[in-house]
This record gives structure tokens, C-alpha cells and sequence, in this order.
DNA sequence: TGTACATCAGTGAACGCGCGTTCACTGATGTAC
DNA sequence: TGTACATCAGTGAACGCGCGTTCACTGATGTAC
């Protein structure tokens, strides 16, 4: 059965229009994330999908626990690096704002107001708060973690809806991490120790 | 002319419609502000708004302009209040996360990806730096400024998404405010002086 | 190994909807004389 | 003060569009015997 022959059935639909949608999220923004567009991109009718996801609203939370999952395991990754303690915010910081400025589309989905009704999936929420944790966890106290979050995303999101004018001063958004790195770092060098 | 006879001209419309998005996004939130539904909720026919706007991205441009001037607004109060210079931060993220909680359809407006355009309305630049430069003022310092505006910023964001519980703990959201203030004073009572 | 049949993934037409924008119009206002 | 007329705000029908979702269907797979 070569690829060429488009057989009737696609074999692995379901990750086939969850890459779908992130390239659509990176090539086009949440706004242009529709059902319709993504079973398009995926080669197959746009009624197909419902054979894998209850409704548009299911896979857009699917997309953005795997988001949370991905971002989680950048935060891991800069905690886990050598450095002093007080350093960790910094590469954090920088990895969130790297992976903002990777992940626009995808970021404006997971924390933005396309999902009202969080409430709703458990392993949405526990994706969500695991970030959270994992920045408490890093600085070895939730309250400050709450804050240095908080720092962090707000950084990453005015950034990548063009209200910071950080990166923009150079060529392209990659200058972002260490903008953002030196930053946190001028912030939290004295509180945290 | 009696208000109830509703005569063929309006009057005064352009307010109006302001006013009616402002409506919109208090009570449906921003998914539900369209160029059809202000002109419907102003008691206008859906074409009238063009003689006032010259599109839907005009009108939303102007709303978020406003939005930022009222929340300028409070922060220069906020600022001004009596008290130590360490303390102006946490009020001025005690006013930040209360308009957030009272506008959120508002302030994801002016600070989401509805506007993908902002570099092509001056004006809107300018009310949106003026948030930044005032809390810059307030604290003495342009780049701690600018960290402290990304944590109040991202404070306020994570609540109204429901990414944070800080609110949703008591009753409503008024909670939200005196919270955001201890968050803050435990991360800024330090650097700040 | 071969056949009947249940299962199920993908199809394509159809639904009703709300949207931004354009257009020729109509009703009201206010100014020039 | 009165009349003709230019100006302009608001109307309502119409456009083409993309959307989420449903439905009866068809083609393919794989299991029971």
C-alpha cells in the first residue's frame, strides 16, 4: 500500500490532525484553528475528525495539555541546569520566553480564553497547574513560585502580542531568552537566595 | 422629541456604540463583541456603525484605546496613594488585578490577539506604553518597571483565566485584589527601596 | 484456508448560523439665499 | 421668515464566506466459524 494511493483509511488519524492543528497553530494563529482547517491539513474530510474527538472544543483541549506537557518539560530541563539557585528563575525565565516565542499559536491557546470552560477537563487543569508546581518546586517555595510564574508568563505573553518591544529590537524573536533571562535576573537576584 | 419615539437619527451614536461594546464585553465577553451585536444592543441597524467606524478593527482599536486610558487611570491613582515606596507596587497590582477582574473581556481585548495589528494605529501604541512608563515612574526604574507591569500583568491574566484560584477560594473575585497585594509586597519588599 | 458478517473509519451533502462589508435608498438636518 | 437644496446619518436587502455539527452512506478491516 504506497502513500501515493490515499487509502480509505487514514491508519493513525488522531496524531496525524493533532500535528496538523500545531502546524497551523505555528504557520496561521489560534485564529485560523478550526476543525475544518485541520482536517483539511490533514488530508480528510472535515467531518473525519469526529471519529477521534467529540466536538472541536475536545481537541483544542487535547492540544493544549500536550502544550502544557511540552512546556513542563522545558521548565524541567533549565531547573535542572548547573548554575546557582538564585540563577534558576533566570533559566527558566528564558525558557518560557523561548518557548512563547516558538510557540505563539499554541501558548495564546493554552493560557487564553478560547478554553472558558477549564473547569470542565481534570487533566487540563492538572496539566496546567503542573507548571505552577514545577516553578515552585525549582525555587523551593509555592508563593514565590506563584510570582516568579506570574512574572515570567506576563513577560512571555506581552512579548508575543508585540506590547514589549523586547525581542523586537533585534532581527528576529530568538534575542527574547536572554532579554527575558537578564531581566529575571536583575528582579530576583536579592529575594531569593 | 421623546426618547421613546425613537427618531430616525440617533443623535449621538458613536458613543453609544462604545458603550454597548463596553456592555458586551462585561456580560458575553469578547468572543461576543462583533461590529452586528453592538450595532443591535445600541438599537441601530447593523450597517449604521460604518458612518462611525470605518471597520470592525477601527472600532476595537478605539475601545481598547479607552480601555487603556481608564487603566492608566488607575494606576496613577494607585500610585499616588500615601505610603511607603515599596508599597506602590503591591497597590498598583491591587489596582491592575481589580480592573482585571471588573474588565476581563475588556483587558483581553487590549491585550490579546483580537489585534493583530497593533503597529498600525500610533495611538494604540501609545495608550499601551503609557501603562508601562507610568508604573516605571511610579517605581524609579524604566527596567524594574517593566518586570513589575509583566507580574502584575501576568498575575491578573492567570486569575481571569482561571489558571489561578486566587479569587475563586472566597466568593467573588474582589478577594482578588488584596491577594495580588501580598504576592507582590513578599516579591518586591526587597529589591524595591 | 475460505467465507459471512459485524465493526468501524472516513465521505460528502446538507443544516442553520452569524459574520464583515457593500449598496442603493430614505429620512432628517441645517445652510444659503 | 420662508424656501430650495446639499449634506449626511441610518436603513434593510444582499453578497459571499467559513464555521460546527449531523446524517445516511460506503469502503475497508478483522473476527467467528
Amino acid at each position: 500500500m504506497a502513500k501515493s494511493e490515499k487509502p480509505y483509511h487514514h491508519g493513525d488519524l488522531a496524531p496525524s490532525l493533532r500535528m496538523a492543528a500545531r502546524e497551523i497553530l505555528k504557520e496561521e494563529g489560534l485564529s485560523a484553528l478550526s476543525l475544518r482547517s485541520v482536517a483539511k491539513r490533514a488530508g480528510v474530510s472535515h467531518a473525519a475528525p469526529y471519529r477521534h474527538f467529540a466536538s472541536r472544543e475536545a481537541l483544542l483541549v487535547d492540544l493544549a495539555i500536550e502544550g502544557f506537557a511540552d512546556l513542563r518539560n522545558e521548565i524541567v530541563k533549565a531547573a535542572a541546569a548547573p548554575g546557582l539557585p538564585a540563577d534558576r528563575i533566570a533559566h527558566i525565565g528564558a525558557a518560557y520566553a523561548g518557548f512563547a516565542a516558538r510557540n505563539g499559536g499554541l501558548l495564546r491557546l493554552m493560557f487564553g480564553s478560547e478554553l472558558p470552560n477549564r473547569a470542565e477537563f481534570p487533566a487540563l487543569k492538572q496539566a496546567t497547574d503542573s507548571i505552577g508546581a514545577e516553578i515552585g518546586r525549582a525555587l523551593g517555595d509555592p508563593v514565590i513560585g506563584l510570582a516568579a510564574w506570574a512574572t515570567v508568563h506576563g513577560l512571555a505573553i506581552l512579548s508575543i502580542e508585540n506590547i514589549l518591544d523586547l525581542g523586537q529590537v533585534q532581527a528576529g524573536m530568538d534575542v527574547l531568552p536572554s532579554r527575558a533571562e537578564i531581566l529575571l535576573r536583575s528582579l530576583f537576584s536579592q529575594p531569593l537566595h
